[in-house]
RNA sequence: GCGGCCAUCGUUCAAUGGCAGGACAAUGGUUUGUGGUACCAUGAAUCAGGGUUCGAUUCCCUGUGGUCGCCCCA
């Protein structure tokens, strides 16, 4: 590679200013030409994903690993079954179970059309494709209640911030076949095991029944009636949703809206009997599971295939910032909305980019990956060959390894070895590779021997096994 | 989708309409056979494109990205 600095040093002595100046320039127009011709591929474009696309870097990974074991051991717990769908479906599977009217569908979906005229997008969520799956490989025949997990990317074009990602990766649970609400309770039970495996604390769920798809229309209409002839104290985004989606007013945030929406009627006295005994029933599993929530009757959720229950998770951090983790919901009319058999559905979705932030703001510990405590450095040719036998030979027994094959000197070894904070050093040089021998050096007392190499394995073991006595003691 | 703020080595913090510095990290070394400290050295950046200018990293515009608020959500 070509360096400016490299070519230039000459140029920056004995100049008058004039001259000075007049280099800079030369040196400029130098130096961005050959910028261009030595790096073409420093375009923008490639120097950084499109907006709201990010890498999880190895150093954020054990939070992601740490929420993928707490996942997988609430799969066992529960009982539910992997299932993996595509990121890419047909548009039209979103719009028919999401809702037109919805942000999700209106604003966040990202569509295009194929080279062979699809419409098709990224999925927004992950319930549509469940769905589809369900009825595409008759699911309905399995014994109920069918519990599957997926987990993946979902795709919204947003304007992102922290914790909000076009890409972002969510967990869901979703159990077919039962409408009893105890089954409601056990998801939500299980949505605080998950949170609180995790180290999570000050949790707060939101629950509410938005009844069924008639009661709704029912309370619409109640709805509108009310607000028609007050529409103008709305505020420019409720006068529209008063025709696209006039539930949605309910959980306005503006002030004057929710002052409205204060007088208004109340969805609970609008719900069918059905539903509101539905609801209280699942108060009360919630109670013998001893899971603290709160009742939020302006709750309604921005997706329209949502019947009865419907619930979110926030988590509160240090700050006082709350973060929505996660939400969900029965939906016990998509499954035949979408031409299937009528299945009662109930499921949830937990974002684990926001469960990875939460536990970092939250300060959450982790434990301690399993690290080398053994270093081989070598010296000289024939000793490096060497040693990617006794590198094998360890493998073979269970001790993990450390190494820097490629440096040359052993004092740059030893400080990678001391930087990795091993407890054993091994040394093989030239004389050790002639004589099959290796030495041992212990890092934490300082002292070393010289084993054959055909003794190595258990010298590492002895070494090893001392230390955690040492360790053990210091501990009490 | 709307509004505000921001963009300098890998990280972090400087400076400037006229040679872009430091710290941390990285790499090499202080007689290629021994780690933590110390010392020395090396590499490494003005997001991109256009404009104003003799000269722009600095001023202006556009784009891109980040961040915050709204909307909404995970």
């Amino acid at each position: 590679m070509i360096s400016k600095k490299k070519i230039l040093p000459q140029a920056k002595k004995k100049t008058s200013t004039a001259k000075k100046i007049e280099k800079k320039v030369v040196k400029k127009t130098v130096a961005k030409e050959m910028k261009k011709a030595a790096a073409p591929e420093k375009e923008s474009l490639l120097m950084q994903p499109p907006r709201g696309m990010r890498d999880i870097l190895p150093i954020d990974q054990p939070y992601w690993e740490k929420v993928r074991k707490a996942l997988a051991v609430a799969c066992q717990e529960y009982g539910y079954n992997r299932i993996d769908l595509p990121a890419l479906e047909f548009t039209n599977l979103f719009v028919r179970s999401i809702g037109e009217g919805t942000d999700v569908i209106d604003k966040e979906i990202y569509s295009f059309v194929t080279k062979g005229g699809d419409k098709v997008s990224l999925r927004p969520e992950m319930t549509a494709g469940l769905a589809r799956a369900y009825i595409q490989h008759g699911m309905s025949v399995l014994p109920k209640p069918i519990r599957l997990f997926s987990m993946g990317p979902l795709y919204r074009y947003e304007r992102p911030q922290e914790g909000r990602y076009r890409e972002h990766f969510q967990a869901n649970f979703d159990v077919f076949g039962e409408d009893d609400p105890i089954l409601d309770a056990q998801i939500i039970h299980l949505a605080q095991r998950v949170v609180s495996q995790l180290g999570l604390k000050n949790i707060e769920f939101r629950i509410n029944s938005i009844g069924t798809a008639e009661s709704r229309r029912e309370y619409e209409k109640v709805l509108i009636r009310h607000l028609e002839f007050q529409k103008n104290k709305l505020c420019q985004n409720c006068r529209e949703r008063l025709v696209t989606n006039p539930l949605r007013i309910l959980d306005c945030k503006e002030d004057k809206c929710a002052q409205l929406v204060q007088s208004a009627p109340k969805f609970a006295e609008h719900l069918d009997q059905e539903s509101k005994n539905h609801f209280k029933r699942l108060q009360e599993y919630l109670d013998e599971l001893e899971v603290t929530y709160v009742v939020s009757p302006q709750m309604v959720r921005g997706l329209d295939y949502y019947t009865r229950t419907v619930f979110e998770i926030f988590s509160t951090d240090g700050e006082g910032r709350k973060t929505a983790l996660g939400g969900g919901g029965r939906y016990d009319r998509l499954i035949q909305s979408l031409g299937g058999e009528e299945t009662p559905a109930i499921g949830f979705g937990l974002g684990m980019d926001r469960l990875v932030l939460e536990m970092q703001r939250n300060n959450v510990k982790l434990h301690q990956e399993l690290k080398p405590k053994v270093f081989l450095a070598q010296l000289g040719d024939l000793a490096k060959k060497k040693s990617l036998r006794l590198f094998s030979e360890l493998q073979k027994n269970g001790i993990l390894v450390a190494e820097s094959f490629g440096r040359g000197s052993l004092k740059s070894q030893m400080r990678v070895a001391n930087r990795l904070n091993v407890e054993v050093a091994l040394i093989l040089g030239q004389k050790e590779a002639l004589d099959e021998t290796v030495i041992l050096k212990d890092m934490v007392s300082g002292t070393q021997e010289t084993v054959t190499q055909d003794k190595l394995v258990i010298a590492v073991r002895k070494i090893l096994k001392g230390n955690q006595v040492v360790v053990a003691k210091k501990g009490e």
